[in-house]
DNA sequence: CGTGTGACACGTA
DNA sequence: TTACGTGCCACAC
């Protein structure tokens, strides 16, 4: 088949690794596109992004933060209230400390090889 | 096949 | 610390 990988399988390893992350933890889009990176799939920081506003409802989409901690820029308010409750760490500023809060990310599969 | 766009990353000022 | 420019990958026109 084409080695073209469809941006729904895509989408499915991406909204799998935000789902491994668990409550009072985050990750970042480049974290996330780096092990789909290594597992074999194209894609970057702005295409996890792309995956996650069309299908980040599913998952909790507010764990997968910017490089530097700020909040997704879809709904931060709202960001912010969900990772208060889940005690996740944070900055005086208002945004994630990656340095406590950064999950480690299972290893990704390769769609075919 | 060029151009614009996006829930990004990073170096430099 | 914030602001701006450049690089990045995939996709819609």
């Amino acid at each position: 088949m084409p080695h073209v990988v469809l941006v729904a399988d895509y989408a499915e390893a991406v909204l799998g690794l935000v789902d491994a992350v668990g409550p009072g933890r985050a990750t970042t889009y480049g974290d996330v596109a780096e092990v789909l990176r290594d597992a074999g799939w194209g894609g970057g920081p702005r295409t996890v992004g792309a995956v996650m506003a069309r299908h980040g409802g599913a998952v909790a989409w507010w764990r997968v933060v910017r490089a530097d901690g700020a909040m997704p820029l879809c709904d931060p308010a709202e960001a912010l209230a969900r990772h208060r409750c889940e005690g996740t760490a944070l900055t005086r500023g208002g945004r994630i400390d990656l340095r406590l809060a950064r999950a480690d990310l299972p290893v990704a599969r390769c769609p075919r090889r």
